[in-house]
Formats: C-alpha cells, sequence, structure tokens
DNA sequence: GAACGGACACACATTACTTCA
DNA sequence: CCTGAAGTAATGTGTGTCCGT
C-alpha cells in the first residue's frame, strides 16, 4: 500500500507504505500490544539516490515478544500495585500524597513496599511526597541486560527479575515501559535527522534540476533549431530516429514550449536522460 | 453466538525527584 | 549555595485484548 513518486523526480524515489506486520494470533495479540501505525525511517544506505520512507511497527524496534499468558486471574501475585485496578491510584512511596480508592488492600500493599522496596525505609514518618528510587548500577545493568534480550516481559520474567533484583515487579515494570519509551525516543530522533538530511539533499536536487531547466530554456531561445544544440542534451528515438519534440510533431505548434518528447513514456522508458536526475 | 464488564498490559503524557554542570 | 537542564522513576489516563458470565 506504498505510495511512491517516482515520476516527480526521475531517479529519486520517495516510497511510503505500511510495512507489513503481519497480523497476529490471537494468542500472540494477547499481552502484546498491537501494532500501533509508528512512522518509522528505514534509512538506506545513502540518501541519494533513492530514498524509502516506511511506515513500520517493527522497523527499528525489537518484536513485542509473543507472550504466553499464564495462570490468569493469579498471575503477579507479587505485584500488589496490579492486583488492584490499574486505577486505582495504588502510589508506590505514596506517603498519603496519592489517595487509595481501595483501602482494602492498601495496609498489605505498603507493608509489602516497606520490606521489598530500596528507599521506602526513609519516610517512616509518613510525612513526604513520593520518594524516587536509584537503581543500583547492577540493577541497572540486568535490567539493561534483559532489555536487550526482550523489551517486554512476560509476568514469570518479571517476577524473576523482580526477585533478583529485589524490587517490585511493578518497578521492574516501569522501568521496561519507560526503557521503551526511551528507546523509541532516541529512534524518533534518530529517524528525524535522518529525514532532515534526506530533505537537505532532495531540496538541493530540486534545485539544481530547475537550474538546469532554465539553462535549457535558455538554450532553446538561443538556439531554436535543434541542430544547433549541443549533442548531449538531445535525444533520439532509435525506432523512429525522431529527435525528441523537434522533428515532425504537427501537434507541437507551441513555439515557446520547448518538448524534449513528443512521446514521453518512449523516451522515459529507453533513453537514458542525459539530465543529471538519473 | 453476541453483549457486557472486569482484569490486565501497554503506550503515552506528565509529574516529580535526583544529579550535575 | 543557587539554579537550570537533563535523566529517569513513578503516576495517571486511554485503549486493546482476553475471558468469564
Amino acid at each position: 500500500m506504498g505510495f511512491g513518486d517516482a515520476s516527480s523526480s526521475p531517479g529519486l524515489h520517495l516510497v511510503l507504505g505500511l510495512a507489513p506486520t503481519g497480523s497476529p494470533s490471537k494468542a500472540e495479540q494477547h499481552n502484546s500490544r498491537p501494532a500501533k501505525s509508528s512512522c518509522s525511517f528505514t534509512p538506506t544506505s545513502s540518501c541519494e539516490p533513492s530514498l524509502t520512507l516506511a511506515l513500520s511497527a517493527e522497523t527499528n524496534y525489537p518484536q513485542v515478544p509473543k507472550k504466553v499468558k499464564v495462570n490468569k486471574g493469579c498471575e503477579d501475585p507479587l505485584d500488589f500495585s496490579r492486583q488492584t485496578s490499574p486505577h486505582s491510584a495504588v502510589s508506590s512511596f505514596s506517603g498519603g500524597r496519592v489517595k487509595r480508592e481501595r483501602d482494602l488492600s492498601g495496609e498489605e500493599v505498603e507493608a509489602a513496599e516497606r520490606v521489598s522496596s530500596r528507599g521506602s525505609d526513609e519516610d517512616e514518618d509518613g510525612t513526604n511526597a513520593r520518594k524516587k528510587l536509584r537503581l543500583t548500577k547492577e540493577q541497572s545493568a540486568l535490567l539493561e541486560e534483559s532489555f536487550k534480550q526482550n523489551s517486554t516481559l512476560n509476568t514469570k520474567q518479571k517476577q524473576a527479575l523482580a526477585r533478583e533484583l529485589n524490587l517490585r515487579p511493578r518497578q521492574v515494570e516501569v522501568w521496561f515501559q519507560n526503557r521503551r519509551a526511551r528507546t523509541k525516543l532516541k529512534q524518533t530522533e534518530v529517524d528525524f535527522e535522518l529525514l532532515k538530511k534526506c530533505c537537505e539533499t532532495l531540496t538541493d536536487e530540486n534545485r539544481r534540476l530547475q537550474k538546469e531547466v532554465q539553462e535549457l530554456k535558455a538554450l532553446k531561445v538561443a538556439q531554436p533549431l535543434y541542430m544547433a544544440m549541443p549533442a548531449a542534451t538531445l535525444t533520439m528515438c532509435p525506432s523512429c530516429e525522431r529527435l525528441g519534440g523537434v522533428a515532425g510533431d504537427g501537434a507541437s505548434n507551441d513555439k515557446t514550449a520547448f518538448s524534449m518528447a513528443p512521446k514521453p513514456h518512449h523516451f522515459y522508458t529507453h533513453f537514458p536522460n542525459p539530465s543529471a536526475a538519473c
């Protein structure tokens, strides 16, 4: 479903399209986000003469792993914040700042956080605002390593990682979410720079071609007879042995308009255009 | 089988804390 | 010490999917 515009600039191909991502099975869809149409730029080895713009959900990111739902309903017993509704505003380090909507499990949550989370030992009086955990180098390294292998975690992986890092599963989950967001942002910046360079290249090319057109027009005014034109700027059809736009084209009565090809498709397909755009 | 609601996971935007120049 | 910027943990919200009723 890509749409290109190769004709507007011969030799320059701008292709925008949706990369086929394949439709995941239902099992795959579960626990993995539907492929949103994230705009992704597929860089070519060089910006010219071919530029490809591709809309892809997975161009630069690791494919969302196919996760298998395990023991639904009690799948994350350690993830206390998940045991409540995602909208229930259970806040780690909340210290009374964020109200819980379900106070039923509030005490359990807090108790669990105290034992499992580094940093929650401060705030004994419950007076201060949410505190921010700083992960240790070891924790960050392990999380990074895990992220490299897989940018998403299933429940078991999350729990295992949380145990290993002495963090709550929710913290691991948040870390991965933020990490994915950062990755995407970084990639967006990279894509932006590439597109900017390509845009500049195309602008230059366009400028150069415009100049060439102007020169050819000026040449035509100065030397109306095609015979006087430089050979390099003329194209001859080997089959009909006509020079483009000049000989025997009764339809082209326009004296000012310069037509290189009475049968443009013919010339376009068969003759290497001397233009630098080729 | 369709409709509905709860649970869950995720993306995304935002907030707020920490660190550092 | 103060301050602004950058990095990032945490929170809030919206949405899609699965599953039980």
